[in-house]
DNA sequence: CAAAATTGTAACAAGATTGTAACACCGACA
DNA sequence: TGTCGGTGTTACAATCTTGTTACAATTTTG
């Protein structure tokens, strides 16, 4: 497996320190910006994540995290918002802006670690590409094409397809669905599945028989 | 699935009942004790999991999982604790007395639920797939097929057929039946075992014969 | 052997599950 | 500010599943 590359960022220089030095005994690369600023002059494609404090002097965490969504090489970078404050508003806030996960201060290092092991599992593409038949989807470009054809597809139902594509045969309950595509503190009704994947099938056209439904189960992808 | 049972161990009773209640939710069984003595006293073996509260009274979570660790009964219970203190300190401690997982109060429900299951899932040994002969039943894709075809089992029918495949020759009352197959909180009559049955035979073909019935006692497995 | 108990099974109705359209909310962006 | 895109929720319809019941078949019991 490739090194992965972690950028925190965040004014404690002590948190970093710990956080950094603990990313590196786990076999990642971690680099340490103290400001919103000094992040935006790293070159950010390079990282295959970024934890971000929310409370920046400066610019912020969220307004980082906007910016990084509005811009085409960064785009697709995973994001954990770090925050000591825990009000629900913010972690709201933070799921919109496209966070992958979400963790309070105080945290422990291990929880953290597990978190970031999460998101990057979540986030490292099994291949570049998978593809069906003339279904395919583009790890890099967060892109489905049909026989060559872009599909647009939202986050939610890309990253459905992904963990559909990438296990093709295998049942995923709609809790576990839940637990894999949805970040990992945002609550939502089991429903919302089904909702998902019936517009994912819409967009699919003749690939949408592909998303099969196993009743009583869950939902799983049909050769 | 076998429902889960958990003991939560924790001395305040708000909290207790949140949990519990979420866990009932998700169709585990839940049991509460409010000290370290009284998990003692309970007859700890049959539990899958427990959520130690780290500050108790008298005995803490701490201690209650080193006298769990040396006990053979309760050797390999699973721990998940709970803790209000988050320092590293405590961290580690827990993993060094084989904490399975750390949660930090205050937590949300669907974290605490998420990391439940993933102990759960990762001390639950299943199979992947049974076989006896040419049926065969494949967990993952939650499929059953004979000799290579593929038949089509309701969620009932599957879950009945593999309770009776996983433990071949072993006979099942009604009622055992009822327990392990059917969710906790659903009555119904020990008759609808036997339309079941008479349904998963149907489906099975010439292996519907290995649905065997003992009359007077249940129905059982046979090769 | 007859009566009683137990099990098999078809049929039906109730209940559960799923598909889907419509709606509401919210932030982005012009 | 108004519109738009994304998304969760809800309501209703369509479908599938499942429990119950009644009666038949079989086994056990006296």
């Amino acid at each position: 497996m490739e090194t992965k590359r972690i950028l925190i960022v965040d004014d404690e220089p002590d948190l970093c320190d710990i956080v950094a030095f603990n990313l590196r005994a786990a076999g990642m690369e971690a680099d340490v910006v103290h400001s919103g600023e000094a992040a935006l002059a790293q070159d950010l494609g390079r990282y295959h994540l970024a934890l971000l404090d929310v409370m920046l002097p400066g610019i912020n965490g969220f307004e980082l995290a906007r910016r990084l969504r509005n811009d085409e090489s960064t785009r697709s970078l995973p994001v954990i918002f770090l925050t000591a404050r825990d009000s629900e508003d913010d972690t709201l806030h933070g799921f919109e802006l496209g966070a992958d996960d979400y963790v309070a201060k105080p945290f422990s290092v291990k929880q953290l670690l597990a978190r970031v092991r999460a998101v990057l599992a979540r986030t490292t593409p099994i291949a570049e590409r998978l593809s069906h038949g003339g279904l395919t989807i583009d790890m890099r470009r967060k892109q489905a094409s049909i026989d060559g054809n872009e599909v647009s597809l939202t986050r939610t139902e890309f990253d459905l397809l992904r963990l559909f594509m990438a296990h093709p045969g295998q049942v995923f309950s709609r809790q576990q669905l839940l637990e894999q595509v949805w970040p990992s503190d945002v609550i939502v009704t089991e429903r919302t599945v089904d909702v998902n994947v019936t517009r994912l099938r819409k967009k699919l056209g003749t690939y949408g028989d592909c998303l099969a439904t196993r009743q009583g189960f869950g939902y799983f992808f049909k050769a």
